[in-house]
DNA sequence: GATGAATGAGGCTTCATTCAT
DNA sequence: CATGAATGAAGCCTCATTCAT
């Protein structure tokens, strides 16, 4: 087996764990054991708990980034492009359920608050895109006039909200109820 | 020095190092000694850790139920009470950061799960309000056809995230800001 | 209420508690609250934990004793003097499982040892008469002729386990049984 | 160092710590102490405290079972197989005194109740030999027709007591000694 | 005398990390 | 390189005893 395949063994068996019981639940040994490689290997390819913990978030976003913007439709309107953002933003943490209950666990801890700040203040990330379009769309006079960080609130907020029902099966998140949503999103921004 | 104070002080020791650190980063050592008592003194106000932790956040939740509620307007149109509890909830919260950062941990755990599920299936608590002004809004024909999961969603998601940022100082909220993200909130749900 | 009556009550509710739940199991402040006294309340009759436990023994102890002997037929034949010994401590520690509860644990623990050791070398307690019926036998050459531990543990050692499964509800101890197994009791020491 | 030397190590720390200080005198850093391990390797091969102290249990038990039954003269008769049963007991747990006050403090604590109720209702253990002579000694005519919980308890009973004093010196159990005391309890059991 | 709230030492157990094999 | 047994610090909780009221 090759090196790659074992660094990518361990990742996964912590995704899974740790999406199902919070990274305090689980313990190094049991990804160790889910992965198929001694507890001492994961040393050898994460210095430490925490590394790995920031390694596996960095590794899930930039999947999540790269399967989104896969599509995306630089060439048309506005509103369209946000629509397809939020929606293909929803559908892909709907298909990827262990990557929502993972990145949520993540921000709500010390780890995702500085990567958050980063986000808000202009670096990588899918985020970016989106800051493009609240800049342009404020610019156009399309969006309202509010700071980055309420735009991006009412973008995001109610999708991680809604995520975290349908996981729990309070609501089921079909195409339509999809659609609906992220034009009320869209309401929220819009001037 | 009584009873209740000793109580109330090893609540609010529990409250400012779990909001700062989380709950698996406090040890109950440190809460006692915050408090200024001995570690097992704890255990004659909470039977255990997850106790205490349960009737911190019932304690909160509480006090802020009953100060947004003061001066609730029962008697305006839908969209004004509407736009007062997403403001006064805003308000509350930035005005006890603490409370915010602590319920945020709670509810990203699994003691909130339940809460939440009760809340939206309809049970007690400020919520209840909003459920409300929900059922009101859409039969009336103001509000969106949508399930209510979805509603609290669009109205509640922006807060949180918005409150993130402000507590981390990306961005200040101030009255007019106040004004126009609830308003802002409106727009989403409204028809 | 009298000082002697709360000292009494103590002891009773330790007899209570300790015999259900052994000595570990039971807190002095379980005692206190069954007695209806105050924690510290306990330590104005008793200097600690372990001199409650022994005082407790001591009290128990006598109380069978006098009760064992009050119809005791000083002037009947060895064999009837056995078998009533034998015959009255079953019927008291059967009518009074409390007190054998605690008695077996006591037995059962650091403190019974140098109680048990004093008594074999001769001291008070109502064996003591056993000592004597052991003595005389030997000398009239109606029992074994065996070390006076022998004959002890001959004499008590079934009852002990009897009175166990009786108590586990093993085995019924009335009348016709006891009798028979008193007298076989006899069989064993007896020439 | 093998696993197994360590696990035995263990084994060997608590059965001697435990037969001279009783279980909750006992704390598992001090056996981990002179086992010589940390305190934390126990827990690598006992899940707890309780199942440490159940499969020394069984250990002992086992052995103890092996090495009597070796000898056992399965065609002898009754009375020599019954007496060969005591006799060997008494000289197993005369040689292996931390066996027996292992055993003896098992017994006396909930963990050893089941295990006991279990053997008087017929199941595996050294014992069900002794249940066997029970029962074909009834049938024969040649004991005492009584309770098998009597029965045992006649044999057993006095050999426990003894083995107690002769551990606490206050008897000395050399062959004839042993000789007549399992004669004893062949008279008091036998018809 | 009586109380019971308070204490803090001590017990069991978990787990991130190390290191000999 | 890989392993997984071993470690021991650290966490939660209990309870005998004290002492201010």
């Amino acid at each position: 087996m090759k090196t790659s395949e074992k660094r990518a063994d361990i990742m996964q068996a912590a995704l899974e764990l740790i999406a199902a019981q919070g990274f305090h639940r689980t313990p190094m040994a049991e990804i160790a054991g889910k992965a198929g490689v001694g507890a001492g290997t994961i040393y050898r390819y994460f210095e430490s708990k925490d590394v790995l913990i920031k390694e596996l978030y960095r590794g899930l976003e930039e999947k999540m980034r790269a399967t989104i913007l896969e599509g995306y439709p630089v060439e048309r309107p506005l509103r369209e492009r946000f629509l397809y953002l939020i929606r293909e933003l929803l559908r892909y943490l709907i298909t990827n359920p262990l990557h929502f209950r993972y990145m949520e666990q993540y921000f709500n801890s010390p780890y995702g608050i500085s990567t958050h700040r980063e986000r808000l203040l202009g670096k990588s990330g899918n985020q970016d895109i989106l800051m493009d379009i609240f800049e342009q769309g404020i610019e156009q006079r399309v969006l309202k006039e509010l700071p980055k960080a309420v735009l991006s609130s009412l973008a995001f907020g109610p999708l991680i909200f809604l995520l975290r029902d349908h996981i729990l099966g309070l609501v089921i998140l079909e195409d339509s109820l999809i659609k609906q949503t992220t034009e009320a999103c869209w309401d929220a921004i819009k001037r």
